[in-house]
DNA sequence: CGTTCAACCTGGGCGC
DNA sequence: TGCGCCCAGGTTGAAC
Protein backbone atom coordinates (compact mmCIF):
# COMPACT_ATOMS: atom_id res chain seq x y z
CA UNK A 1 0.00 0.00 0.00
CA UNK A 2 2.73 2.33 0.95
CA UNK A 3 5.12 1.45 -2.09
CA UNK A 4 1.60 2.41 -4.20
CA UNK A 5 1.13 5.84 -3.53
CA UNK A 6 4.83 6.80 -3.52
CA UNK A 7 3.67 9.09 -6.41
CA UNK A 8 2.08 11.34 -4.01
CA UNK A 9 5.48 12.53 -1.94
CA UNK A 10 5.86 16.32 -3.34
CA UNK A 11 2.10 17.41 -3.65
CA UNK A 12 0.51 19.60 -1.37
CA UNK A 13 -3.75 18.52 -0.35
CA UNK A 14 -6.04 20.73 -1.68
CA UNK A 15 -9.25 20.06 -0.53
CA UNK A 16 -10.55 17.27 2.00
CA UNK A 17 -13.47 15.23 0.69
CA UNK A 18 -15.43 13.23 3.17
CA UNK A 19 -17.63 11.09 1.31
CA UNK A 20 -21.71 11.17 2.46
CA UNK A 21 -22.68 8.17 1.51
CA UNK A 22 -20.67 5.77 3.95
CA UNK A 23 -23.18 3.59 6.02
CA UNK A 24 -21.59 4.01 9.30
CA UNK A 25 -18.95 6.48 9.58
CA UNK A 26 -15.69 4.77 10.64
CA UNK A 27 -13.12 6.76 12.99
CA UNK A 28 -11.63 9.77 12.01
CA UNK A 29 -9.77 11.97 13.92
CA UNK A 30 -9.66 14.84 14.41
CA UNK A 31 -12.95 16.12 13.14
CA UNK A 32 -14.13 17.63 10.13
CA UNK A 33 -13.29 20.95 10.52
CA UNK A 34 -9.92 20.33 12.24
CA UNK A 35 -8.73 17.88 9.89
CA UNK A 36 -9.51 20.39 6.84
CA UNK A 37 -7.56 23.24 8.68
CA UNK A 38 -4.65 20.76 9.20
CA UNK A 39 -4.59 19.40 6.29
CA UNK A 40 -5.32 21.87 3.64
CA UNK A 41 -2.25 23.21 2.12
CA UNK A 42 0.22 21.06 3.80
CA UNK A 43 2.76 19.25 1.59
CA UNK A 44 3.00 15.40 1.49
CA UNK A 45 6.82 15.11 2.62
CA UNK A 46 7.04 11.32 2.38
CA UNK A 47 5.05 8.28 2.78
CA UNK A 48 6.03 5.55 5.36
CA UNK A 49 4.82 2.79 7.34
CA UNK A 50 4.13 1.13 11.06
CA UNK A 51 3.71 -2.02 11.23
CA UNK A 52 0.66 -2.55 9.28
CA UNK A 53 -0.39 1.47 9.64
CA UNK A 54 0.18 3.23 6.16
CA UNK A 55 1.80 6.99 7.49
CA UNK A 56 1.40 10.23 5.08
CA UNK A 57 3.89 12.50 6.34
CA UNK A 58 3.17 15.73 6.37
CA UNK A 59 5.60 19.12 6.53
CA UNK A 60 5.15 21.86 8.55
CA UNK A 61 4.26 20.90 12.04
CA UNK A 62 5.27 17.57 11.44
CA UNK A 63 1.71 15.78 11.22
CA UNK A 64 0.87 12.23 10.20
CA UNK A 65 -1.80 11.09 8.76
CA UNK A 66 -2.40 7.20 9.77
CA UNK A 67 -4.34 4.97 7.83
CA UNK A 68 -4.94 1.82 9.33
CA UNK A 69 -6.83 -0.60 7.30
CA UNK A 70 -7.53 -3.13 9.61
CA UNK A 71 -9.45 -6.07 7.01
CA UNK A 72 -10.92 -4.09 4.81
CA UNK A 73 -9.15 -1.13 4.19
CA UNK A 74 -7.91 0.07 0.95
CA UNK A 75 -5.31 3.28 0.25
CA UNK A 76 -6.13 3.93 -3.25
CA UNK A 77 -5.30 6.18 -6.36
CA UNK A 78 -8.00 4.85 -8.91
CA UNK A 79 -11.16 3.87 -8.63
CA UNK A 80 -12.70 2.32 -5.82
CA UNK A 81 -14.18 -1.17 -6.07
CA UNK A 82 -16.98 0.61 -4.88
CA UNK A 83 -18.62 4.54 -4.51
CA UNK A 84 -20.24 3.61 -1.37
CA UNK A 85 -17.44 2.77 1.29
CA UNK A 86 -15.03 5.44 0.34
CA UNK A 87 -14.57 7.50 3.27
CA UNK A 88 -11.46 9.72 2.85
CA UNK A 89 -10.51 11.66 -0.52
CA UNK A 90 -7.67 14.33 0.13
CA UNK A 91 -7.50 16.00 -3.31
CA UNK A 92 -3.97 17.06 -4.66
CA UNK A 93 -1.80 19.53 -6.72
CA UNK A 94 1.32 19.79 -7.88
CA UNK A 95 2.21 16.41 -8.83
CA UNK A 96 0.93 13.73 -11.32
CA UNK A 97 -1.67 12.29 -8.80
CA UNK A 98 -5.40 14.00 -8.63
CA UNK A 99 -6.49 11.90 -5.35
CA UNK A 100 -5.61 9.91 -3.09
CA UNK A 101 -8.45 8.29 -1.08
CA UNK A 102 -9.25 5.49 2.20
CA UNK A 103 -12.06 2.86 1.34
CA UNK A 104 -13.69 0.44 3.86
CA UNK A 105 -16.02 -1.53 3.51
CA UNK A 106 -16.66 -2.99 6.48
CA UNK A 107 -15.09 0.28 8.50
CA UNK A 108 -12.64 -1.66 11.10
CA UNK A 109 -9.82 0.42 10.05
CA UNK A 110 -9.26 3.95 11.26
CA UNK A 111 -7.62 7.20 9.99
CA UNK A 112 -6.09 9.64 12.77
CA UNK A 113 -4.20 12.70 12.10
CA UNK A 114 -1.55 12.95 14.58
CA UNK A 115 1.05 15.46 15.80
CA UNK A 116 4.68 14.50 16.71
CA UNK A 117 3.67 13.64 20.34
CA UNK A 118 0.80 11.63 19.35
CA UNK A 119 2.84 9.28 16.52
CA UNK A 120 5.51 8.71 19.48
CA UNK A 121 3.18 7.41 21.56
CA UNK A 122 1.98 5.37 18.88
CA UNK A 123 5.42 4.29 18.28
CA UNK A 124 6.45 3.31 21.55
CA UNK A 125 8.84 0.47 21.43
CA UNK A 126 6.45 -0.88 24.56
CA UNK A 127 3.32 -0.65 21.89
CA UNK A 128 5.14 -1.80 19.04
CA UNK A 129 7.24 -4.39 17.88
CA UNK A 130 10.50 -3.59 15.47
CA UNK A 131 9.23 -4.44 11.87
CA UNK A 132 9.05 -8.08 10.70
CA UNK A 133 10.68 -6.87 7.13
CA UNK A 134 14.23 -6.88 8.43
CA UNK A 135 13.89 -9.87 11.16
CA UNK A 136 16.39 -11.96 12.03
CA UNK A 137 16.18 -15.31 13.95
CA UNK A 138 18.37 -13.68 16.99
CA UNK A 139 15.60 -11.22 17.37
CA UNK A 140 12.41 -13.36 16.81
CA UNK A 141 14.16 -15.33 19.60
CA UNK A 142 14.93 -12.11 21.98
CA UNK A 143 11.40 -11.06 21.58
CA UNK A 144 9.42 -14.12 21.29
CA UNK A 145 11.44 -17.26 22.59
CA UNK A 146 10.39 -17.22 25.97
CA UNK A 147 6.71 -16.89 25.97
CA UNK A 148 4.71 -20.55 26.02
CA UNK A 149 2.30 -19.09 23.38
CA UNK A 150 1.64 -20.98 20.04
CA UNK A 151 4.68 -19.71 18.06
CA UNK A 152 1.82 -18.65 15.07
CA UNK A 153 -0.10 -16.93 17.77
CA UNK A 154 3.03 -15.31 19.17
CA UNK A 155 3.85 -14.20 15.06
CA UNK A 156 0.79 -11.96 14.79
CA UNK A 157 1.30 -10.13 17.97
CA UNK A 158 2.28 -6.40 17.11
CA UNK A 159 3.91 -5.79 20.41
CA UNK A 160 6.29 -8.57 19.69
CA UNK A 161 7.02 -8.07 16.04
CA UNK A 162 5.31 -5.50 13.36
CA UNK A 163 3.69 -6.24 10.53
CA UNK A 164 2.53 -9.75 9.87
CA UNK A 165 -0.73 -10.99 9.74
CA UNK A 166 -3.04 -14.15 9.33
CA UNK A 167 -2.07 -15.42 5.63
CA UNK A 168 1.95 -14.42 5.83
CA UNK A 169 2.35 -16.25 9.53
CA UNK A 170 1.00 -19.31 7.84
CA UNK A 171 2.98 -19.09 4.64
CA UNK A 172 6.14 -18.72 6.65
CA UNK A 173 5.53 -21.35 9.21
CA UNK A 174 5.22 -23.74 6.39
CA UNK A 175 8.44 -22.48 4.16
CA UNK A 176 10.24 -22.51 7.24
CA UNK A 177 8.72 -26.34 8.25
CA UNK A 178 7.70 -25.63 11.96
CA UNK A 179 4.07 -26.58 12.82
CA UNK A 180 2.03 -23.57 14.06
CA UNK A 181 0.67 -24.92 17.16
CA UNK A 182 4.94 -25.47 18.47
CA UNK A 183 5.27 -23.20 21.65
CA UNK A 184 7.27 -20.35 21.08
CA UNK A 185 10.20 -21.62 23.75
CA UNK A 186 10.42 -24.93 22.36
CA UNK A 187 12.46 -23.61 19.03
CA UNK A 188 15.60 -23.67 18.69
CA UNK A 189 17.69 -21.18 17.52
CA UNK A 190 18.14 -23.37 14.33
CA UNK A 191 14.45 -23.05 13.64
CA UNK A 192 14.15 -19.18 14.78
CA UNK A 193 17.10 -18.59 12.25
CA UNK A 194 15.02 -20.22 9.84
CA UNK A 195 11.35 -19.05 10.68
CA UNK A 196 13.07 -15.76 9.88
CA UNK A 197 14.16 -16.16 6.66
CA UNK A 198 11.37 -17.83 5.62
CA UNK A 199 9.52 -14.36 6.72
CA UNK A 200 11.96 -11.93 5.41
CA UNK A 201 11.25 -14.09 1.92
CA UNK A 202 7.62 -14.14 1.71
CA UNK A 203 6.80 -10.71 3.25
CA UNK A 204 9.67 -9.62 0.20
CA UNK A 205 7.79 -11.57 -1.86
CA UNK A 206 4.39 -11.17 -1.22
CA UNK A 207 4.86 -6.75 -1.06
CA UNK A 208 6.58 -7.43 -4.79
CA UNK A 209 3.28 -9.30 -6.26
CA UNK A 210 1.27 -6.48 -4.54
CA UNK A 211 -0.61 -8.52 -1.91
CA UNK A 212 -3.09 -11.44 -1.94
CA UNK A 213 -6.45 -11.14 -3.21
CA UNK A 214 -8.98 -13.89 -1.50
CA UNK A 215 -10.79 -13.79 -4.55
CA UNK A 216 -13.80 -11.65 -2.55
CA UNK A 217 -12.70 -8.71 -3.72
CA UNK A 218 -11.64 -7.35 -0.20
CA UNK A 219 -8.33 -6.37 -1.37
CA UNK A 220 -7.32 -4.18 -3.89
CA UNK A 221 -4.08 -2.48 -5.03
CA UNK A 222 -3.79 1.46 -4.90
CA UNK A 223 -4.51 1.53 -8.80
CA UNK A 224 -7.15 -0.89 -7.75
CA UNK A 225 -6.02 -4.01 -9.15
CA UNK A 226 -5.96 -6.99 -7.57
CA UNK A 227 -2.99 -8.47 -5.95
CA UNK A 228 -0.91 -11.18 -7.21
CA UNK A 229 0.54 -13.41 -4.24
CA UNK A 230 -2.70 -15.69 -3.78
CA UNK A 231 -0.81 -17.11 -6.85
CA UNK A 232 2.34 -18.44 -4.86
CA UNK A 233 0.13 -19.34 -1.18
CA UNK A 234 1.35 -23.14 -0.29
CA UNK A 235 -0.84 -23.60 2.82
CA UNK A 236 -2.91 -20.22 2.97
CA UNK A 237 -6.93 -20.59 1.99
CA UNK A 238 -5.66 -24.25 0.39
CA UNK A 239 -7.53 -26.91 3.17
CA UNK A 240 -8.20 -30.49 1.91
CA UNK A 241 -5.45 -29.51 -1.45
CA UNK A 242 -1.82 -31.26 -1.67
CA UNK A 243 0.67 -29.74 -0.17
CA UNK A 244 3.20 -28.39 -2.61
CA UNK A 245 6.15 -30.35 -0.85
CA UNK A 246 4.43 -33.58 -0.10
CA UNK A 247 1.36 -34.39 -1.67
CA UNK A 248 -0.68 -34.70 1.90
CA UNK A 249 -3.84 -32.66 2.23
CA UNK A 250 -3.33 -29.21 3.95
CA UNK A 251 -5.14 -28.71 7.31
CA UNK A 252 -7.30 -26.24 8.65
CA UNK A 253 -7.47 -25.27 11.73
CA UNK A 254 -8.08 -22.73 14.43
CA UNK A 255 -5.76 -20.67 16.57
CA UNK A 256 -5.93 -18.22 18.81
CA UNK A 257 -9.76 -17.51 17.12
CA UNK A 258 -8.06 -17.73 13.32
CA UNK A 259 -7.81 -19.79 10.40
CA UNK A 260 -4.49 -21.89 10.37
CA UNK A 261 -3.17 -23.79 7.49
CA UNK A 262 -0.50 -26.54 7.92
CA UNK A 263 0.52 -29.00 5.71
CA UNK A 264 1.20 -31.89 9.15
CA UNK A 265 3.92 -33.89 7.39
CA UNK A 266 6.12 -31.18 6.23
CA UNK A 267 5.38 -29.03 9.73
CA UNK A 268 5.39 -32.03 12.38
CA UNK A 269 4.12 -31.16 15.59
C1' DC B 1 0.41 -15.30 31.68
C1' DG B 2 -2.42 -17.55 28.30
C1' DT B 3 -6.95 -18.49 26.36
C1' DT B 4 -11.68 -17.45 25.11
C1' DC B 5 -15.34 -14.50 24.03
C1' DA B 6 -17.69 -10.49 22.42
C1' DA B 7 -17.66 -6.47 19.87
C1' DC B 8 -16.75 -3.47 16.05
C1' DC B 9 -19.00 -3.96 10.59
C1' DT B 10 -20.33 -5.47 5.58
C1' DG B 11 -20.94 -8.74 2.07
C1' DG B 12 -19.90 -13.15 -0.54
C1' DG B 13 -20.72 -18.09 -0.65
C1' DC B 14 -23.16 -21.97 0.70
C1' DG B 15 -27.01 -25.28 1.92
C1' DC B 16 -31.83 -25.71 2.30
C1' DT C 1 -35.53 -16.16 -4.63
C1' DG C 2 -34.99 -15.85 0.22
C1' DC C 3 -33.02 -17.00 4.56
C1' DG C 4 -29.88 -18.49 7.91
C1' DC C 5 -25.48 -19.64 8.61
C1' DC C 6 -20.26 -19.41 8.14
C1' DC C 7 -16.49 -17.01 6.70
C1' DA C 8 -13.17 -13.05 5.94
C1' DG C 9 -5.19 -9.77 5.28
C1' DG C 10 -7.56 -7.20 12.55
C1' DT C 11 -7.58 -5.27 17.25
C1' DT C 12 -9.29 -4.47 21.88
C1' DG C 13 -10.93 -5.24 26.55
C1' DA C 14 -13.17 -8.22 29.88
C1' DA C 15 -13.55 -12.60 32.07
C1' DC C 16 -11.76 -17.09 33.40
Amino acid sequence: MRRGILGIVGSTIARVERPPCARRPISISPGPAALRRRLVGARVADVSRLGKRVVIELDGAGDRLVLEPRMTGLVLIAAPPTEDHLRLRLWLEGGPVPWVAYWDRRGLGSVRLLDPAGFAALADPARIGPDALGVTGALLRARLGDSRRPVKVGLLDQRALAGVGNIYAAEALFEAGIHPERRCDALSPREWERLARALRRVLADAVLSEGSDLGDGTYRTALSGPGRYQNQHRVYGRAGQPCPRCRAAVERTVLGQRATFHCARCQPA
